[in-house]
DNA sequence: AAGTTTATTGACTAGTCAGTCAATCGTGCA
DNA sequence: TGCACGATTGACTGACTAGTCAATAAACTT
């Protein structure tokens, strides 16, 4: 519909339209300097708007921030509920986290500054804290259902910063096709983790 | 020597005082967000001498990014040439990755806001895609001279995914002692990635 | 239709900051 | 001693930005 130029919207869809250009914006500058203005421009609408939904510039990052893990969290949920064995559920949260909606560049880029930004700041901190805690939770969760050689928390560390680790440097290289390497490089790691693996872990890499 | 306010120093060593202020700066702020102003105040100058020594912001900024590399690149190479054996070559370059230095938060706040920067920054893209290039060149070649169970480039990007994952998720715990951790865990990573591996690795953490 | 609420903005302010410049001050050299 | 060069700074500016506010206009209520 031709409304032109003057449309008004529903509050949230504003919201909406502001955090996904916030993690844009913070997407493409790789850092939190970007301008409000900048932001507003980018969903359409004065930079007046975005004060006046998100009170200032931290609240709205802040929002951007917890979109980011909710999203995470939903579909991590969501796969878990598919899968039906400790293992394959150990596959399903290493398939969500390298997703191609959350691998993509930019969502990357705005987790890396949100992890930078969480360790000298509470609030950042205490909202990356809580899927820091919950991821874990989940992994121990599924490896105490399996023959873990070694240390459990151990493994759940290293499954966690292996995610995270090849999550930090995509981006890096050039090459295409890196999500499914991600994936074999996680799984073989977890396989490695286990007592006695078998050669087949019962993984499959979904398109 | 009571040399009160003013005093005046070699180039080379007020560089190297911006630089220490620099990092300091961005450690403490976890973002490039800091001012010039701040930087030069904590090294002790005005901004004008920061400006008149660096040219610009992003050329200080590139210079503590330079100094960081290499520190770390130095660190390396000294122990791996104290190191005899493949194998403990291996843990040569964990443990430079986790040596207490490298370890700080600030100076692992730094390191994930460069990393982060490099994503969309040719300059800091550079910068950063040598040393990532040269640890995985190192950790290939001594992979080289082990039994590598698997593809030996999966192996290396393993082990550098792994340091790199545990170095960003560190400052985020609250528990010390994180550093002896996360080389046990590193290690243990390698020794699944070798073929046949022995329960001694032959590594030994050092104090 | 009148009135209320809510979305939306342009214009403004007060503050900040990167970068410049001319002037001053040591220090070493001829 | 005098000179020249580098170190160092205070003061300034031009540009930019977060946040405010009063005014307008659409949508909703009764």
């Amino acid at each position: 519909m031709a409304n032109g130029a003057r449309t008004r919207k529903k509050s949230a869809d504003r919201r909406d339209e502001l955090i996904r250009a916030t993690l844009e914006s913070i997407g493409e500058a790789c850092s939190l300097d970007v301008t409000v203005g900048e932001i507003a421009r980018r969903a359409g609408v004065s930079s007046a708007l975005a004060h006046h939904y998100f009170g200032g510039k931290d609240d709205l990052f802040l929002a951007a921030m917890r979109s980011l893990l909710t999203a995470f969290r939903n579909d991590v949920v969501a796969r878990l509920s598919e899968a039906e064995t400790s293992r394959t559920r150990l596959s399903a949260i290493v398939c969500a986290s390298f997703a191609p909606a959350q691998f993509a560049p930019n969502t990357v880029a705005a987790w890396t500054i949100f992890y930078a930004k969480a360790q000298s700041s509470p609030r950042y901190g205490r909202l990356l804290r809580v899927y820091v805690r919950r991821l874990r939770s989940n992994l121990q969760h599924e490896l105490r259902g399996l023959p873990v050689a070694g240390d459990l928390e151990d493994a759940a560390e290293a499954i966690a910063a292996m995610i995270d680790g090849l999550y930090l440097r995509q981006g890096l290289q050039r090459a295409p096709a890196e999500r499914e390497r991600a994936i074999a490089i996680t799984e073989k790691l977890i396989d490695g983790l286990l007592a006695h693996s078998p050669l087949d872990s019962g993984w499959r890499s979904r398109a």
